[in-house]
DNA sequence: TCTGGGGTCCTAGGACCC
DNA sequence: TCTGGGGTCCTAGGACCC
């Protein structure tokens, strides 16, 4: 990233297990189990969220479907997940973070970059810093942490997956390369199962065999993003360039059918449904979006997208029905079952951003106010659910 | 064993403008 | 008369991550 990223420090830490370990602190008796979250059994189309340990020597792990999971360990606790719960735990782990550095980058609900850089007088070598968050967050939480120390957040954050649980794993600065050397090919972050695939077609079967290729070699066949990807990272050079903040923003709402919707009905019943939950979101998070998306799944997983930009920003959920049922009949054709239908605002703003409101409607402005009216009474007062008629019938 | 939901980033082609 | 080159925005699809 800069000439003296040698000379940073960054701890990538990485709860185990996360939602499993929160299960199991709740639930004393559910502790040396197998614990599998995402669903119980008989439920359609489910799949794993999360794996205790337990249930990871059974060959269960993250995004399998449950009825493979059910079958492999029929014997463990199945729970379909409080992550409303989750994300609170979080929310305190990431604020214990914020006591060890201001710098805390959090890449997800269940882990984060800290910027350690220049706090050995306050916590000393990386490794009692460490070994300080492992035990406060036990302590606070009860909960174990798997940690990844590197002068590059890339290394770092491969570095936290090479001992767990509760491990922790320091690559002094020099290191990097000799380190991401050591390591079998599916441990490189970034290079999913199509990537992997391509690299063994062509014989590379090592991160040693692309070590070897030259940078021009991998951006000739892997492209130019992907191809100087591979070359940095088996080198561990790798920085994430984060893009200090104000990137364009996407809220999306999808969801997938226990059974094909095939008609007329269920279907814009469902998109009202999904377009009810986004205006909501939208609201929450006081954002505007002119860009709409659709996505639809058909039974046999083929999956179409179909996006437009507006001239006026999405104003209310009546709105967003017109312009969600607008993109839908533009594509869909009625011939197939549809087994998951999803809504996307692309490239949200903040509704405090100045609109020209010489193109804003003046009846679709007083809509939109009302609506934010009620989402607000709503927010105030959560017992009041106010509803679309066609939802509640059913 | 049929494959969730919420995101980000990249690519390639086309429209449109100068 | 068979037509440049660059920039930007938009759209559809895909790879990848947790």
């Amino acid at each position: 990233m800069n000439a003296d990223s040698s000379n940073k420090t960054y701890f990538h830490v990485d709860l185990d297990a996360f939602f499993a370990s929160v299960e199991q602190r709740d639930h004393p008796e559910y502790k040396g189990k197998p614990v599998i979250i995402g669903g119980l059994p008989g439920d359609r189309r489910a799949v794993v969220s999360t794996a205790s340990y337990e249930a990871r020597k059974y060959g269960v792990h993250s995004a399998m479907p449950l009825s493979k999971a059910v079958e492999l360990c029929p014997q463990a606790v199945f729970i379909r997940g409080n992550y409303k719960r989750y994300s609170e735990i979080s929310h305190r782990i990431m604020s214990i973070f914020s006591n060890f550095s201001p710098v805390v980058i959090q890449m997800s609900i269940d882990e984060a970059f800290i910027d350690m850089t220049g706090t050995e007088k306050l916590f000393g070598p990386a490794e009692s810093a460490a070994l300080k968050i492992k035990k406060e967050i036990l302590e606070q939480t009860g909960l174990t942490v798997s940690i990844g120390v590197s002068s590059s957040m890339y290394v770092a954050k491969i570095a936290s997956g090479y001992k767990k649980p509760d491990g922790l794993t320091i690559i002094p600065p020099g290191d990097e390369e000799k380190f991401m050397l050591s390591l079998p090919l599916d441990k490189l972050w970034g290079a999913g199962s199509k990537t992997q695939a391509h690299l063994k077609e062509i014989g590379l079967t090592t991160i040693r065999d692309i070590h070897s290729k030259s940078l021009n070699l991998l951006i000739s066949i892997f492209g130019q993003s992907a191809g100087s990807f591979l070359y940095n990272a088996v080198r561990g050079n790798k920085d994430y360039i984060f893009g200090t903040e104000a990137k364009s923003h996407s809220i999306s709402t999808e969801s997938t059918f226990e059974f094909d919707l095939t008609d007329r009905n269920s279907i814009e019943k469902a998109l009202m449904e999904l377009c009810w939950n986004l205006m909501w979101r939208l609201h929450k998070e006081n954002l505007r979006s002119r860009t709409i998306m659709v996505k639809i799944r058909y039974e046999d997983f083929t999956t179409i997208s179909v996006q437009e930009s507006f001239t006026n920003p999405v104003s209310s959920s009546d709105d967003l029905y017109e312009k969600t049922m607008y993109l839908f009949n533009k594509k869909y054709d009625g011939s197939s079952g549809i087994r998951l239908l999803g809504i996307c605002a692309c490239n949200t703003e903040s509704r405090d951003l100045p609109v020209q409101q010489n193109l804003f409607d003046f009846g679709e402005e007083k809509k939109a106010r009302l609506e934010k009216a009620i989402y607000n009474l709503e927010e105030k007062n959560p017992s009041l659910k106010v509803r679309k008629a066609r939802l509640l019938s059913d």
